[in-house]
DNA sequence: TTCATTTTACGAGTAATTTCGTACGCAATG
DNA sequence: CATTGCGTACGAAATTACTCGTAAAATGAA
């Protein structure tokens, strides 16, 4: 039960989920310092934000000891769908198909990447 | 040579600009008569938001007559674009393959539209 | 214990986006 | 020519997102 669908990040709500995700767990001072390497913002910016995320329940906290520790309570790949489903609709007249073809077309994937493209379209051909 | 990127456009704008792509041109009237199909707004929240979206360029307008007809300033395509490279960067480490796996993976695609994403893909192959 | 440092909490300001009320113009109708 | 209906313009309120200053609590070093 219990699976109401949380709010989508925000622009600024994602930057610090792609620090978490990648880190797993971190303390706003580190999300912080790894924002700051690309824009300047002010340290409190970052914890209100984070604060914020936390009463959305966008991420969950460990408040045992003075450093809060916090962990992303979104997957990134539940997120990715969500965003992608919102682009499908919004852009691509609800095909997928479509969004496939324009993110291809403006791509240099490696040799591997089309490799396994071409593995999960044959999947779905013969699904069919 | 005045070719200064276009802003973003917002969410409310780009379900208007959905529906001029579709028709081409419009007035208020009919877009909003569209709009509110979905979700229920006041005439004058569209007239507004066409207004702004007109003084951003996103939208050029026939004022001759009374009932003005606008159009849209951008292509659906360049459109696209501009959100599929934002999507890319912030949610898929900019490796618009793994996006293309993430949207493929959640879509039931026609046989059609299989074989139109197989040819990209060789294309795309043999180019390498 | 006292002091400096680090951290969280909180309030509030600013900015961007969305919404709508009101005024006013114009044209058709009686 | 008044009235009604339909259109645009405009200002401003409401909402959401982002930013930061200040205060107070916790920690730890002298």
């Amino acid at each position: 039960m219990n699976t109401q669908p949380l709010p989508r990040p925000t622009e600024s709500e994602l930057e610090i989920l792609a620090i978490l995700w990648k880190h797993g767990k971190a303390s706003v001072r580190t999300v912080h310092a790894e924002i700051s390497k690309s824009k300047p913002t002010g340290y409190t910016t970052t914890l209100k934000l984070m604060q914020i995320m936390y009463d959305k329940k966008l991420l969950t906290r460990d408040s045992s000891s003075k450093v809060h520790i916090y962990e992303p309570a979104v997957s990134k790949e539940k997120t990715q769908k969500q965003f992608v489903n919102k682009m499908v609709n919004s852009l691509f007249s609800g095909s997928p198909a479509q969004l496939v073809l324009q993110a291809l077309g403006s791509s240099n994937p490696s040799r591997e990447e089309l490799v396994k493209i071409e593995e999960l379209l044959q999947e779905l051909k013969s699904k069919q």
